[in-house]
DNA sequence: CCACGAATACTTGTATGCAAGTATGGGGAG
DNA sequence: CTCCCCATACTTGCATACAAGTATTCGTGG
């Protein structure tokens, strides 16, 4: 099978591409955890030849995110606890450490684009787009390591946070916690506003500590996604 | 060419040791900042395929340590101020919190665990071995991390380190620093013993920032190594 | 002598073929 | 009927062949 011109034109390269559908397949549990995955297969569905699709699997394994056992397949991860408590302390160390910066280093300009993002997640939720407010949720904290000037806070917390964001996803059908989740939005911003870095790090370290709470009741409502 | 099986059950698998071979070999700076690696070469050089080389050198790239341009060639990244910095960042962020944790956890068969390491590092300065010394540096860091129930913290922070640890690897040759080194490790460790969460932060990050004071001298000594 | 162009010798990206190992299912023996 | 063994149909790991693009160099024309 050849892959046409204008399909390589059309996205970024085939590994880059199907690294992208995987993850985004996982993350979303449209690839159950446990589920069993064929590089064969994979490469009929996406009309790519294995090697992209090996060179994808291998960096999936790097974020935990798929099991690979030579000779007899390779697995979608179940959702791990120490995973989740890893990702969990990833995310904060990371994060936390790039907003003090933040806050020194933030310019008015700034906070108002941090403000209008706030002011997309409200609308969102106005509108219960939830899978938008979601979109805002990684923008926000996206810019706040961004204005660190170590951005790459945001792509290693991201990618080491597999398992943190399956939970996400499985509880975005319990929008209840969304206004509260806003709200410590602002009370981070306010913080980057006033140049206050402690303050800063408290609330958004009490905030990213809200998705370990969803733990408990996602377990429950889908124990076969879970380890052991 | 074929590969036996003998060699095959020798090591890992060919991929994870040929990752682990050309990262020591950049890190090292046998192979120069700079300097263009062939696919075809590297394999004819290890006696495997293009594959596991391949695959390999994507790992790297996903380290910054190596760029690789289409249709063109795959090159040694030379060393960047930025990505020192980022990994001067990830490394602070995370080793401080883990230690952080590690104070909090540590029971007293672990700090004499820390103990006999730094006896080590005393002996190999003795030695004048300083091959030696950074093993059991990097010893300690990894326990210090373990200690914390979040290994990972050590894993993410080397893999994120490689410019870093070529700063390192070229300052080993002006072991003038080694005993001051050795006397911090002292402080966090007893920071460690004591319980001390905050003073062990402090005395972590402060001996971290020593490898940075080395840059510019690296710089004057080697300017082609470097980016710009 | 200089400039320009085409062929050549590379490069990486992808596809495909082969090797080795494991689970499984069916058939035969007890 | 049950248990065991062997053939088979998968799996991933690695090797290799092909496609597409770029720099270089050599040769030719001005």
């Amino acid at each position: 099978m050849r892959i046409s011109i204008a399909e390589r034109a059309n996205g970024a390269r085939a590994r880059a591409r199907v690294y992208t559908l995987l993850r985004e397949a996982i993350v979303s549990t449209e690839f159950h955890p446990g589920q069993r995955l064929s590089e064969t297969d994979l490469a009929e569905r996406l009309g790519v030849s294995r090697t992209p699709i090996r060179e994808a699997l291998v960096r999936l394994r790097d974020d935990r995110l798929v099991e690979i056992v030579p000779q007899l397949g390779t697995y979608v991860s179940r959702i791990s606890r120490q995973a989740i408590d890893d990702a969990q302390f990833v995310r904060e160390s990371l994060e936390t450490a790039a907003v003090r910066l933040s806050a020194q280093r933030a310019r008015p300009e700034d906070v108002a684009a941090l403000d209008a993002i706030i002011t997309r997640q409200r609308e969102a939720f106005r509108d219960s787009d939830v899978a938008r407010f979601y979109v805002f949720d990684d923008e926000l904290h996206r810019s706040l390591c961004d204005l660190s000037g170590h951005g790459i806070a945001w792509s290693l917390s991201q990618r080491a946070s597999g398992h943190l964001n399956r939970i996400r996803r499985l509880s975005m059908t319990l929008p209840a916690y969304i206004d509260e989740m806003i709200e410590e939005h602002v009370l981070v911003v306010d913080a980057v506003r006033r140049g206050e870095p402690e303050e800063a790090e408290r609330a958004l370290r009490e905030h990213l500590r809200m998705v370990i709470s969803a733990v408990p009741d996602i377990e429950r409502s889908h124990p076969d996604y879970f380890e052991s």
